[in-house]
DNA sequence: GTCTATACCTGGATAGAC
DNA sequence: GTCTATCCAGGTATAGAC
């Protein structure tokens, strides 16, 4: 649903190629890429089978390059909605593993990151692919580093933290999918509140 | 080649079932559990195909269960291995992150956690595999516990250090395969050290 | 108990009617 | 540009010769 189109009355809706795209997204992080096949895909979408060659001529590895870049930029822009409305750093990084072990549980351990189980699958067998998902890490420690900055931590400091909160919530991840409860993030989230406490400028207590 | 059987010499051999297990392990890491198909992993195991079946009469999810376990107790004595013989407990931690950096470049960035891969893709998918990686995940909770309270570490803080270090390296392996550089890796040994350094009763400066 | 042949299905991809 | 029918390779699984 990134662009959408108008219908006659006006309002927005999903057109063919976001409806491939979402339904993707949302496979490849259930099943992974080469769990879910293309027929699941136009099935899940409610289009026709020749949509996919349509508006993604280079297949499978199109359509999962399309699917790890803009679901990426979705994910970024979900970690700043909920970092830049903080009263301060602290809960703003408690917020992200608190909002995720919630999503997680209401999800049924299913909704984590959109492309953690995609970047393992590729990382030694598609080079395309594993670029993709390089590339949407680099974009959130990008991201992350900056956000860091804006609480007076230096640039170095702000990219090892990040890398940090990042690592530690895709760890999290797969423990907490694969044991079907949040200790792991819960944890998680107290040890990266920990190192910006100790990283923090001021209330370095 | 957990078992082994003995030749005309008396030398150990590696019999079918251990060939099969072997290669499973090596290509499910690899390419996941989905991405490996039986045929590739009885060539790459110089068996015949019915042996798949000989062996394991579940089939493919019987087969990818026990490449889950025994890999999962393999990854714990490697674990042991250099977390026993330490001088102190800070620098096994260390070892255990510096080790995992190496190892990754050595092997073009494949040979990361045996079953992280595998754990993602069936959580939602196959409850008989899933239950193997959590199996396996609290085996090793429960492992590094013990291990810590060896170094005058309570069982709560031990559980939740053993967490964050399991968490950490997980997610750093998502993000050093992606990326195929280690500095992912290195800041979660730093991190994770940190949080040890913390938690040790007497060398808490 | 080792191995081959094959059944049957679903995978990705394409051609061409409309 | 939407959709259906079909192709061929590969998937898992089984039967049965040896």
């Amino acid at each position: 649903m990134l662009d959408g189109e108008r219908n006659d009355e006006g309002t927005r809706v999903a057109g063919t190629k976001d409806r491939i795209l979402d339904a993707s997204t949302e496979l490849f992080r259930r099943n992974g890429y080469t769990g879910t096949g293309l027929k699941q895909i136009v099935a899940a979408a409610s289009a026709p089978f020749g949509s996919i060659y349509h508006f993604f001529p280079g297949g499978k590895v199109q359509l999962g390059e399309e699917v790890i870049r803009s679901s990426g930029a979705m994910y970024e822009l979900l970690f700043q909605a909920i970092l830049d409305p903080a009263p301060d750093l602290l809960s703003g990084v408690d917020a992200v593993f608190t909002g995720a072990a919630e999503t997680l549980r209401e999800t049924d351990y299913a909704d984590a990151c959109p492309i953690a189980t995609v970047a393992l699958e590729v990382a030694s067998t598609n080079e395309v692919l594993r670029r993709a998902t390089a590339d949407v890490f680099d974009s959130w420690i990008a991201s992350g580093t900056e956000r860091f900055g804006r609480w007076g931590i230096d640039e170095a400091t702000g990219r090892r933290l990040t890398i940090a909160l990042i690592t530690s919530l895709e760890g999290a991840f797969v423990l907490s999918r694969a044991q079907r409860h949040t200790e792991a993030l819960e944890v998680a989230g107290a040890t990266v509140s920990a190192a910006v406490r100790a990283a923090l400028p001021d209330t370095n207590d």
